[in-house]
DNA sequence: AGGTGGACCCGGACGC
DNA sequence: TGCGTCCGGGTCCACC
């Protein structure tokens, strides 16, 4: 679809698409990606994408009738269409750079895999979280990791998801771990669970949930020990973690040189 | 400023 | 079979 001109907008939920109608009469330059987020290059606007949970984004050369179609942008020859099956998905125009309406893109860390992700300011932040997940879910330290994947790191770094003030060593197995499950499951081109929601764009499901190791596993042998996977909510997010690798032990005990044993 | 909990939504799973 | 209820996913927002 790069090189087509955006010819006219419509969108089920004007409210949530605010921005829009600026599409239109530009040409679709590159597509890039941030974390979560795709970014069409309009030239002096960005076409913002986010599909959510259960977002598609498809190119078809006729408008589909679909109960679950959100945004139809009308190109030279097709439509760019958006569908969203529980509507948490977004299409937002904005100046490049300027990510106002999208809080949580304009304070996005750096890309795991990338060489802008360095174990110094990874360590410097997870210092002060209070609780990691949370910190990792936040996209700010480090961008595109959702609840599988963080539940997943925190797995092979040992430790608990409500730890707070991650040390030196702590960091550092942090670290790897992330690059380690991201590298993992885009190998395994992504994570297709039961419900099927996660489709690639050939339709094809992922084969990444045959290698998860706490994710949905609660009540299984760990593994690694054999205890009992356990599930927590954190953070209002579903949480799988091994009481016995990761065990939560208290803050004080963990940060190096706060204590005077 | 950072943390937290609720809202948003609806397909699917589950219980009766 | 059908109906009701609950869950969960990623932000965003209001509040602390």
């Amino acid at each position: 679809m790069v090189g087509r001109k955006i010819r006219a907008v419509a969108a089920q939920d004007p409210q949530r698409c605010r921005g829009l109608s600026q599409a239109v009469g530009h040409t679709i330059g590159a597509l890039n990606r941030r974390g979560k987020y795709l970014l069409f290059d309009l030239g002096d606007r960005h076409l913002v994408v986010h599909l959510g949970m259960t977002g598609q984004l498809a190119f078809q050369p006729v408008l589909p009738t679909h109960r679950h179609l959100r945004v139809a942008l009308e190109l030279d020859r097709g439509y760019l269409v958006l569908f969203d099956q529980r509507r948490f998905g977004k299409m937002v125009v904005t100046a490049p750079g300027e990510y106002g309406p999208l809080p949580t893109l304009a304070r996005l860390g750096p890309e795991p895999l990338s060489p802008e992700f360095r174990p110094g300011p990874f360590a410097q932040a997870v210092a002060k979280a209070a609780k990691i997940k949370p910190l990792l879910l936040s996209q700010r330290v480090v961008a595109g990791l959702g609840n599988i994947y963080a539940d997943e790191a925190l797995f092979r770094a040992k430790i608990h998801p409500a730890q707070g003030r991650l040390n030196q060593r702590q960091a550092e197995q942090l670290f790897e771990a992330i690059r380690q499950v991201v590298a993992q499951a885009i190998s395994h081109r992504g994570t297709t669970l039961r419900d099927r929601k996660y489709l690639d764009p050939e339709r094809q499901p992922g084969e990444n949930q045959h290698f998860l190791q706490v994710f949905q596993r609660a009540g299984e042998p760990c593994v690694v020990c054999g205890t009992a996977i356990q599930k927590i909510r954190l953070g209002g997010r579903g949480t799988h973690f091994c009481p016995s690798c990761q065990p939560l032990r208290p803050t004080a005990h963990l940060a190096r040189g706060t204590t005077r044993e």
